[in-house]
DNA sequence: AGACGTTTAAATGTCTGACAAATGAAAAAT
DNA sequence: ATTTTTCATTTGTCAGACATTTAAACGTCT
């Protein structure tokens, strides 16, 4: 944990990053009790707020956890699947609704990323996967159902198909394309009609994993794209011409 | 902006997510001014050094970005993609090596993902894709090249092949995938023969997407996943007979 | 010796006050 | 009108203090 080469950033910036760094090239194991704030102090010849605004940041990224008291301190964190979830939904978002990413290449994207994992799903899926699958699916066909509802059990859907494929990375990967496109379809208004169509082909895909047919999960998933894409596009041209 | 409600964290965790939720809910817009580091002192009614680590925890997440002098201080950063980048490729990176993720694993997920854009990429790279993906193969040929800089070289061809998909969104999701894995395909020793493989396949793959034939990208892919993954097996078997 | 309560030291969390540095705007001088 | 100067505002950094939490060290009693 050397000093940080001379930068145009705060110090607070340049002291985080060179713990990062040490964390990141595992210099710093995962537990390692890191110095006191006091000796941090002392070693990057800084004022204690400052290390504190360095270990806040690190903190923030779920690098490291502090504890109180005599034993305590900051402790490398280790990065848990979950904890990476949770900032990669938060990411996704933001991207998503800052950068006016339009509903089609975030469709697509999805769509995409789906696919790929559908196969290793149809193979590996086990009787817990169908099982909510088929929960969410009879939820989806209740009639009382709001919109944001309907698209939050969609999620849970699509969620349950992804983590059949048995692969914690590719569910990682997935839980951003996923999730972060809820808040843009929840602004579509599903008719009773495209419920029901939409839960004609959920019904399908679980039958075809529960078979085990790879080729037709990714055909049912192709039909459930182009129908989402059309859904949206729908959407939009309604907001053009709203008279 | 309202008081957060009580929680068991630190105050500065907590006055971070009241103003991370005015953030993601768009209440506080791109490039809108949060109020002065002494305002919020008083609106959250902490001290100024509360405040300014619950800032610096947003600043690492590249929510804010803060500006000195008269008229500056904090305000709502546009979240680009290249920023995402930049944070999911340092997050993946840990997930894995702090997971003891398998090389399989993350092999799997790196290729299904990958193979997911490929028929995107088939229709619509471009030329500069092409001519990138070219003059990574010509690098990879080089015979004094090390495993470091033909792993990186490898990225950048996969990363011209992702991009290739003209999707911006699938572009950052691929970032993680392919390039947190380059520090386990860094422990591979390549050699002279599986170099040409690889290079032999690269190319392949290269003339399928010049020729638009999305089906044999997928196929190419499909084997050069399968000679990664027993490379990296090859390499797992010969650690644990040392002898 | 062992169990139990007390003290104590170490560490983070928070507050206060101060000064430095940057920066744009207003005021002043030319 | 233009340039220069001054000035107020805001973030960045520092120093010191106190509160709170926590586990270990210590003492006492059985």
């Amino acid at each position: 944990m050397k000093n940080a080469p001379p930068s145009e950033t705060g110090l607070s910036a340049q002291i985080a990053q060179s713990i990062r760094d040490a964390i990141v090239s595992g210099d710093l194991p995962v537990d390692e009790r890191l110095p006191s704030e006091a000796e941090l102090s002392d070693q990057f010849a800084v004022s204690r707020s400052t290390v504190r605004e360095a270990l806040k940041r690190l903190a923030a990224q779920s690098l490291i956890r502090t504890q109180r008291g005599a034993t305590g301190g900051a402790f490398v964190n280790r990065l848990t699947f979950e904890d990476a979830y949770g900032q990669q939904i938060t990411t996704s978002a933001l991207l998503l609704s800052m950068n006016a990413v339009d509903f089609d290449t975030a469709c697509e994207a999805r769509f995409a990323l789906e696919r790929a994992c559908a196969p290793l799903s149809a193979t590996r899926r086990t009787a817990d996967h169908l099982a909510t699958m088929r929960a969410e699916i009879t939820r989806q066909a209740q009639p009382g159902l709001s919109d944001e509802s309907f698209c939050a059990s969609d999620v849970a859907f699509h969620r349950a198909l992804v983590d059949g494929a048995g692969n914690p990375v590719l569910s990682y990967q997935l839980a951003g394309a996923v999730e972060a496109i809820e808040p843009l379809m929840n602004m579509i208004t599903f008719t009773a009609r495209s419920r029901t169509h939409i839960v004609g082909l959920h019904t399908a895909i679980a039958d075809a994993l529960e078979a085990q047919d790879a080729t037709k999960v990714d055909a049912l998933l192709a039909d459930l794209a182009t129908y989402t894409a059309q859904l949206g596009r729908s959407v939009a041209d309604s907001k053009k011409t709203p008279a």
